[in-house]
DNA sequence: CGATTTTGACCAGCGC
DNA sequence: GCGCTGGTCAAAATCG
């Protein structure tokens, strides 16, 4: 009678036919594995395959095998575990010998309890790692993208310095104006007039509000980035002031369509202000971040004037302290918003785009627009609408927005085309991986097998998927937390109690 | 009693 | 310079 027991601590590696080792390839239903096991009369056997799950072997081959429950499914991952599968071969000949019935069905079950704790305790250890593999890819993939854009960007400026030499031999000071691509900071003054404004002295105010800005902004706190965060985008010296200020306050504004006075995003706020906004009879709500001392993070909370069934939060900063598993979702995703509206700010977003970084990184299941008009450059991820509804592109703040940058929705599984300005991001194709935006569902089901030709559309999927179940549905949002803490271990924390009472009487 | 919210006052930027 | 607006502060009020 054979009694398989998987062990994870010794090692006996179960490599499956394509031999390329896989800890997750181990799937229900008849996972393929070449294994040596030695049978009941100790004959030894070689299994083409070892159906885990057969009914047929059940009384005499017993496999415990734990499933993993991995969150960054098609993540390409080397824990450097060294995981490895042992099978144990229990029986002898003599088994039947020594043992009654009943002992030996006791001991199987602390053979069982055993090889749980054991691998309980690996499946933590997994997870942890999990998390820690997420941090270090999103901030991998931030620096990735900032380093992306330095080059493109010094390659721009050599053109842009050539085609000024052109330029200047052969067209007037105001033609040259034109035909220098325009800085985002130059398109954010909010009337046509400043939009298309030759006036260098408006230029040299804009400059001046900006360098005051900075230093108004550029506190420590503001600075201060811990290890499991998306490192701050690093500017380029060469950027102009303009933009170099865009930087520092870009708001990324998400839109959901909700009842609940505020999305949990799994941070804690406290609000300090709220005042009623021209244009729009609710008033708006200010936090700040309060899950640190001296967090800059702050976000404002509005109905939205025209839905006011929409729930508009604007979120400005960037955390100095470690978030929790569930805050994680909405920082990443508004981080990667952030990082698409800087790119937008300059003219070298067309290698940077073509990246197709940018474009896995603020996969919504929806839109996102970006706004020129507000004070500072905003990206507004519009969330309200169903995941295979048509986009509905529209500006935000200000109908006459010069600069509306939609973006399809990916879920359906076609390929959308981004159009930003028709001609800046024109011919941009985004890759067409289908997906869910049910954050439940993707995480615990099995991933799409695609390891290698999405290399990096991976865990990206799943924080905006998180993103978009977070702020679509704020009773989702609990559930979620929940599930999240307790996969985690984490303590991801939601809005107070009190505070979601006061802002029901006040917004809802 | 501490934490949080409320709300009027204050400040800065911007347009006219 | 003045007024408007957005954003923040801080004392008072409220809550648990």
């Amino acid at each position: 009678m054979g009694n398989f027991t998987l062990d994870t601590s010794e090692p006996l590696v179960l490599f499956n036919k394509t031999s390329r080792w896989n800890p997750f390839s181990m799937v229900p239903g008849g996972a393929a594995a070449d294994v040596v096991a030695e049978g009941e009369d100790n004959r030894r056997k070689v299994l083409s395959e070892m159906d885990l799950f057969s009914t047929r072997n059940q009384s005499h081959n017993r496999v415990v095998v734990k499933k993993e429950n991995f969150l960054g499914n098609d993540l390409d991952l080397n824990t450097g575990l060294n995981l490895v599968t042992m099978v144990s071969n229990r029986s002898t000949v003599g088994d039947d010998i020594s043992t009654t019935g009943e002992d030996q069905t006791i001991d199987k079950l602390k053979d069982i309890q055993n090889e749980l704790e054991r691998m309980n305790i690996e499946n933590q250890r997994l997870r942890e790692m999990c998390l820690q593999v997420s941090n270090n890819y999103n901030a991998l993939q931030t620096h990735f993208v900032t380093l992306m854009h330095q080059q493109e960007q010094e390659l721009r400026n050599e053109n842009i310095q050539n085609q000024d030499q052109n330029a200047n031999d052969h067209l007037s000071h105001d033609q040259v104006s034109e035909a220098v691509p325009r800085q985002f900071m130059e398109l954010r003054q909010s009337t046509h007039d400043h939009l298309i404004s030759r006036d260098s002295s408006s230029e040299e105010k804009t400059i001046d509000r900006d360098t005051k800005t900075i230093a108004r902004e550029d506190t420590p706190d503001s600075d201060v980035w811990t290890s499991n965060k998306v490192p701050k985008l690093v500017v380029p010296e060469n950027i102009e002031h303009t933009n170099d200020a865009t930087m520092r306050k870009v708001r990324v504004s998400v839109r959901a369509r909700s009842d609940a006075p505020m999305i949990s995003d799994g941070c804690q706020w406290r609000k300090y202000g709220q005042k009623m906004a021209k244009g729009n009879p609710c008033p708006r709500a200010y936090y700040r971040c309060t899950m640190a001392v001296g967090c800059p993070v702050r976000k404002q909370v509005q109905r939205w004037a025209d839905d006011q069934t929409i729930l508009v939060t604007t979120y400005e900063g960037t955390h100095n302290h470690p978030l929790p598993p569930a805050a994680v979702a909405m920082a990443s995703t508004t981080s990667a918003a952030a990082t698409m509206l800087l790119s937008g700010s300059t003219s070298s977003v067309d290698g940077f785009m073509n990246s197709n970084l940018l474009a896995q990184a603020i996969r919504p299941p929806n839109i996102a627009t970006i706004s020129a008009s507000a004070p500072f450059p905003t990206i507004t991820l519009d969330l309200t609408h169903p995941p295979n509804s048509t986009p509905i592109f529209e500006g935000y703040n200000n109908p006459a927005s010069q600069f509306a940058m939609p973006l399809q929705a990916f879920h359906q599984g076609g390929s959308g085309a981004m159009v930003y300005n028709q001609s800046r991001f024109s011919g941009l194709q985004l890759s067409n991986n289908e997906w869910s935006n049910q954050v439940l569902q993707y995480q615990q089901t099995a991933p799409p097998q695609h390891h290698q030709s999405q290399p990096h559309a991976s865990f990206g999927h799943s924080l905006s998927a998180a993103t978009a179940a977070i702020t679509a549905d704020p009773n989702f949002t609990a559930a979620l937390a929940a599930a999240i803490t307790s996969i985690m271990g984490g303590n991801g924390s939601t809005i107070s109690p009190k505070n979601e009472e006061n802002n029901n009487r006040e917004l809802g």
